[in-house]
DNA sequence: ACCTGAACACCGTTCAAGT
DNA sequence: ACCTGAACACCGTTCAAGT
């Protein structure tokens, strides 16, 4: 809490936070690293050190963002009501509001760029997936959900839910109608892939 | 076809196609103006004639994908065979090739930087999706699919196949699967959206 | 180890001027 | 009506040099 907060250890941390900044209100399109070392105080060529060029530091933002993103949607479990159907709505629900509250940021965390593609970002986004696999293998485990590999059967939902994210983003869904949709994409998920059939149309 | 195509009438469409396959190949940033004028031979500032800045050019090429994937939304329907089922997945089939096969355009189709949104943008992207809702609409004219606004009872299905082409995008699915996904996608909305309960589980 | 400042090759945009 | 060329204010990246 000094008087010059980089300048010394955290300027990596500083340019991450104002790019993140930077990032949610204008998008990566906006971002100049040139722009970023003014704002933080330290000459155009001082985050070199930190990040070689400006995919580098693109990637260390996609890379937070799976990390916070995988902690949101554990977090999202963990508080989650009872029953399967209520943790996988609190889930994808979770996602849906990362996804439109930082819109941006999702779309670099996904941007095919990354062809040279780091194991860190690589295994970031692996982490941040893996909530939602187990809670796959948690359906299947409590019988309401068919076998198979959990990233097979749970392709149809994920792609639902990043789908959803996308039309508010562009304009055409209001984000009031995303909390409904998304019970809705859940509910016809579990319908679509119940081991027994429970029809009871009327519940 | 003389020796020199532009200089005179058809800058405007050279620009435009040129740019076109430049976002197809290498993506919307990577897109230069200057670049483009020099690939199109012609001054650097010649394009100001057709498009004042970038962001137009842009937008030009958005409304252009717009009539481009409306006219193949409308020949897939017109293609597929009989039944209400497999026209829906002509449709759908047809959205996930264009989205993906250009995936950067349709990113700009997407972009909600089109604030200052251009009425001929707009209309052209109605237009492109009135193929799709006018489908619903003879889905319930024939008693297949719920009453009610065709927006909203479209919407998760549009939402799934705009998702499954993200994930082919970002490289999370092969575009091997898509087809079959695209199918499994239109049969669970068929049987979520059905008017009357047709339980038939073995056919 | 970390940062600075000049330099290079690019941009998008503007504008007077040419035909 | 359509295009050119110089000019301006920006970029990202590089590199010798400073502390």
């Amino acid at each position: 809490v000094t008087e010059r907060p980089y300048h010394h250890g955290n300027l990596r941390n500083a340019l991450l936070a104002q790019a993140a900044r930077t990032v949610r209100q204008q998008g990566a399109d906006e971002l100049s690293l040139r722009d970023l070392a003014r704002q933080v105080g330290v000459s155009h060529s001082a985050p070199r050190r930190h990040f070689p060029d400006r995919q580098a530091l693109l990637e260390a933002l996609a890379e937070d963002g799976f990390a916070r993103l995988g902690a949101e949607l554990q977090h999202a479990v963990e508080t989650a009501g009872p029953g399967f159907a209520a943790r996988l709505r609190a889930t994808a629900s979770a996602y849906v509001r990362f996804a439109t509250d930082d819109a941006a940021l999702l779309e670099l965390m996904f941007a095919s760029k990354h062809q040279t593609q780091s194991d860190a970002l690589h295994e970031s986004a692996e982490r941040a997936f893996s909530v939602m696999l187990e809670l796959i293998r948690e359906g299947q485990a409590a019988g309401v959900l068919e076998q198979g590999e959990p990233e097979r059967v749970g392709t149809l939902l994920f792609a639902t839910v990043q789908g959803l994210a996308a039309l508010v983003t562009s304009g055409m869904l209001e984000s009031a109608q995303l909390d409904g949709l998304v019970g809705d994409a859940v509910a016809a998920f579990l319908r679509a892939n119940a081991t027994t059939a429970t029809p009871r149309s009327k519940a």
